[in-house]
Order: structure tokens, then sequence, then C-alpha cells
DNA sequence: GCTGAAAATGTAAGTGCTTACATTATTGGG
DNA sequence: CCCAATAATGTAAGCACTTACATTTTCAGC
């Protein structure tokens, strides 16, 4: 039905390797040749057939980009933005993107077998298994947004720790002694690194937090705004609360709200991510800005020099910034 | 390096067509031959290189969803959740799915050109030029979220006409005469079946809206907002403004709390969408939900259909509800 | 005009699978 | 026990390219 190669190389009186090079190398064909081939395959309608090359060659430029369905999804903004990011980079290096959830991690682990993709960007909590498995299928792997000791994979990772760092100085800038923390059931090693750098800045600065500072819930608005309350009902309350993701903060400003507190007068509150959400809710919220399109650049930069064979540094952080609102 | 099927039938004793049909037609082997396949499959760590499957079959069994990027992003909550209906509807349906951006519109057609695409679903208003590249390569074509009279693509979309007439029903029941309407730039095709649905309804119910009760603003909160603002500031301002999504519902929310308008008592404000935004402003947003859901599996749904050769109706419609919530 | 190196092109053997067609094995009646 | 139908398997020709290697052209320098 399509034009193949033969179908060109005989209308422009050329054997098929040079319309193949024509195609891939155009280079290395003299120009006369070269308009005679392109002509031909105008009049053709000829493009070349990337399956056929792929095979041919032995590769495909496909690569993939996972998200792990446990912690993230596409529908989560902060993954869309990397998603984003990532698609664009791929194009930028002529590579196919192929995007999957983990979910059909089944799915996503023979496409890869199957040799249709060369390497894979991991987002969200990877598991070892999985990794396992692509690494012993040669395919490889980067990480992004998390970090598996052990493995020896490169990673590229926000500055989470230092990230919290800001928002707690931040506050403690601005007065505030009794800080709270409400986390969502974030991945571990997120919340791990974002726990850590509260505790170490609060304690740097002569305050000890335990428990009565610390906030657990589910990630939805509802149940950080439960979670709050009831921190903000205590005894001598918190005057800020920093939220472990935007959602999570907007939660607090709803429950603040509803307590008739006013924010920030009363109730310092700043989220992280920094996601549109910030400038959806009144007041807008301080958030701590993570910057996505950067993560999703240097994962893809990353899985390139991977493929060929390039250096590439084991783990890339990304800085995080304070984007201060009137919510602190 | 990998094992192929030429591997697997030395090992088994068998010839290659055989492995070849143990694994993809598996119920045309004999029980003791395909466990003989299998065993030697597993020693060899034998899976089918699905290139040179699609090389031979000539058919990829790969959809894309193409994403217009002019009014709409995989950043777009809408957008997202379509995507991930699609992804998760493709896998059901043993097809692979590519995803990407119009940005690069002129590569995903090269992609589509190259045969690795049988079919494409189209997201957003999608051009004229498109459309027909794609029919001219023989690719199917359908559309979601949009509609191309003059095209004979099959569609799916969201009863945007029904569910703003919910909106304005619901804010007229309440007793609201003075409705007013802040469309966002959003695609022509939606904007304008919103548009005529609030007019209709209007004058139905005898209320002639003219300009003063329509307000424009880009997508973005702080553009509502004052649009919001410009519409309240009037003589006699509305009681209720539609935004023409939720982002221009936050921002109309916003514009009211500033002027010291309680909502609803003093205005009521409706969104479009029931994104998670609604959950996260206070108070929560009434806004009308689009099933994305399932506007994602009736395009894949549609896709496939068309791609076996079957009936596929010319125009899904997906009915739209509104979720009531404090804001009205 | 001749020569040899470099550039351009051609030849043909893969690439790993599918499948039409040919061949062989199985089986239920008679 | 044989036969024909049917099921199971085998043979080998694609599928549309790439590329190592062989051959031919080109052309600068003499």
């Amino acid at each position: 039905m399509d034009a193949t190669i033969y179908d060109v190389s005989r209308l422009s009186g050329v054997s098929t390797a040079t319309v193949s090079r024509t195609f891939s190398d155009p280079g290395r064909v003299r120009e006369a040749t070269r308009r005679k081939v392109f002509e031909a395959a105008e009049i053709l309608h000829y493009s070349p057939n990337a399956i056929a090359r792929a095979m041919a060659r032995q590769r495909t430029d496909k690569i993939a980009f996972l998200i792990c369905k446990k912690d993230a999804t596409i529908l989560d903004e902060f993954y869309a933005r990397i998603c984003e990011s990532i698609m664009r980079r791929a194009i930028q290096s002529d590579r196919q993107l192929v995007i999957s959830t983990a979910a059909d991690w089944a799915q996503a682990a023979s496409t890869a077998q199957n040799k249709q993709v060369e390497g894979v960007i991991l987002g969200g909590s990877a598991q070892a298994d999985m990794v396992s498995e692509f690494q012993s299928k040669n395919i490889a792997v980067v990480l992004v947004n998390h970090r598996m000791p052990g493995f020896d994979l490169p990673c590229v990772v926000s500055d989470e720790y230092g990230g919290m760092c800001l928002a707690v100085e931040h506050l403690l800038r601005r007065g505030h002694r009794s800080i709270a923390m409400i986390a969502g059931r974030l991945s571990p090693y997120i919340a791990g690194e974002r726990y850590n750098a509260f505790l170490r800045v609060m304690r740097e600065h002569g305050i000890e937090a335990g428990a009565g500072h610390i906030g657990m819930c589910d990630p939805t608005v509802e149940s950080a705004a439960s979670a709050a309350r009831e921190l903000l009902s205590r005894e001598n309350r918190p005057t800020a609360i920093l939220g472990g993701n935007d959602v999570i903060a907007a939660g607090v400003l709803k429950a603040a709200l509803r307590l008739g507190l006013r924010v920030p007068e009363d109730l310092a509150v700043v989220g992280f991510d920094d996601s549109t959400i910030c400038g959806m809710v009144e007041p807008e919220l301080t958030s701590v800005h993570i910057d996505c399109r950067r993560i999703g650049e240097l994962g893809v930069d990353c899985l390139h020099a991977l493929l060929n064979g390039e250096e590439c540094p084991p783990v890339t952080v990304v800085p995080a910034a304070l984007r201060v609102r009137r919510s602190s």
C-alpha cells in the first residue's frame, strides 16, 4: 500500500542503499542524487517506515516515563508538570516517549522487554523488583523524584531538605516559635527528607519539636482540614503550620477560616510544591517551589547520557525556592 | 544478544512457526508442545520482539492521544483526567498508547506517518490540516471534546450545553434573576455551546441577558478576578456569576471576598469542570461535573471500533451533572 | 591524459517475526 | 485396520529497512 524504499529506488534510478542514506544521512549522497531521490519520494508520498528502521537498526530511540501509581499519577499536578517537561525534552533529543502508569506495571515491563524502549524514567517510588527487572533486560533506568539506596541508579531529585529548611527559616524569621507540620502520606523518601529538615532547623534554633507538632493525614483537603482542626484546638496551638504539600495546606487554610482564625495574623500557613492551588485559595499560599521542569529535563538528559555511554552524575539535586505569598 | 524465536525453536525442537504460534495463538498448538516451548523460552529468557512482530504483521496496535496545545495541555486537570482514562482503556484494549502535545505536531504527524500509530484521538480543538493529513495517511481519527463540522469524524463530547442549562436553572431556582457569565478563552466550540445555553435558558425565563451580563477574561485566576471585580462594581451588580471553568470561578470567589461580599449570601458562584479546585477553595464551589473518565473510555472505544471496521456513532454525548456545593 | 585516493553508489545479507501453503500426525467411523 | 477429514507442525517467503563490503566515479595533482 504505502510506498517503500524499493519504489523510490526504482523511480529515482538509484539503489535502495542510496535511498536509505538519503533519508538517514543526507550528507553522504551527492546533491544531485539527493534531489532525484526526494523528488521520487515526493511523488510516491514515501516516508520511511520507522518500524522497519528500528528493526534493521536494532534500536528504537524510544524511552518511557513510568509513574508509580501508589503515590503519584499524571493527575497530580506535580507529576503532570514533570511529564510535560519530559515530553518536551524527549522531543528535543529526538526520542519518542511512551508514558505509562505503574498500574500496568506488567504491561510497562513487557513493553520494555519487547525492546521497544531503550530506557525508562521512573517517577515516584519505584519498586526494587521493577528496577532489577529493567536492569536485567539491559534497559537504562533513571529515577526522578526518588532515590533507591543500594541500587546504582542515576537520580534527579528536588532539594526537599533544603526546601523545607527555607520554609521553616522563613517562619522563624517571622517570629513564629510554635510551628507544626502536617505530613500527608507522601513517598517515604520525600516525607523523610522534609521531616528531617523540619526537625533539624527547629532544633538548630533551640526549639524541640515533638509529636505535638506533627500531624498526619491522608492527602485530601478534608483529611488535612480535620488534622489541622485537631492541632489548632490544642492548649497552646501552633502559630504556623507547614503543609506536606499544597493540598494539605489548603486544608489547613480551610480549617483555620472555619475556626475564625485570620491568616496570616493568627496562623501562618505554608505549602509545598507551589502548584496552581496556591493562587486559587484566599489568601494565596506561601509555598516551596519545586522546579519540575528542570527535573524532567535533567531526567531525560541523564537517560540520554546513559544511552550514549556517557558519564552521568549519580545524583542531581535541583534547588528549591520559597515563594512567599500572603498566607505567611 | 537477546534470544530469538530461532533459539527457542532449536532448544525446544520445534519449528519457528510453532514457537510463533505458541506465543501469538496458544490454542493452535498441542498442550505438550506448548509446554516444551514455554519451557525453552523460560530458560532462554525469551520474549517476543514487538518490533519484529509489528513488521511482519504490518500493524502496531498502537494509538496516540494528541493534545492540541492552544487550549489544552496535560497540565490542565481536565485533559489529565481524560488522558488517564484513555491510558487505562487503551491498556484494556491491548493497545499501546503514545501521548503527545500538538506543540510537536510535526513530530506527531511523522510518528503517525511512519506507521507507528494506527489511530489517533485528538483532544482540544484540532486543526483541519492535521486531520486531513491523518486521513490521507489512512489513520483513524477520533475527536474528543471537540467537533469539526464538515469532517466526517466520530467525536465524543461532553454535554456542554446541557451542563450549562443545569447550572443556570439551578441559579434561577435559587431565585437569582441577575446572572452573569465570565467566559475564559476556551475553545470556540466549548465556549459557544456554553454561551448559547446560557442565553437560551435565560431567555426562556423571560430574562434578556445582554453584554452587561457577559465578562471576558484570560484563563487565569487574576484575570478572572479583575473581570469579576468589574462586573461587581456596576450599578446593579449580578447576584450570581457563572465561571467558564473552575479557575475562573475561583477568581470570582476571590474578587467577591476581597470586595467584602459573602458567598453565597451576597453572590452565588458556579464553576465548570468540577475539578479538584472546587474542594480547595472556601466556600467549596458548585460546579458542573464533566465525566472525563467516560469521555476517555468512549474515545478509545470509538477508535477501537473504527480500526476493527465496526460501526461507530458519529457523535457521542456524555451527560454532565451539577454538583451543588456551598458557593451557591 | 593518467593515477591513486577519496567520495559516491551498489550488492546483498541480515533484522526477528508471521503466515500461506505444504506436509505429517491424529482420530473417529466404517 | 484403513480412510478421509481434521488437527498439528514444518518450510520458506516475505515485511521495509540498514550497512559491511565491493565496486564505480570523481577529481586533484602531476
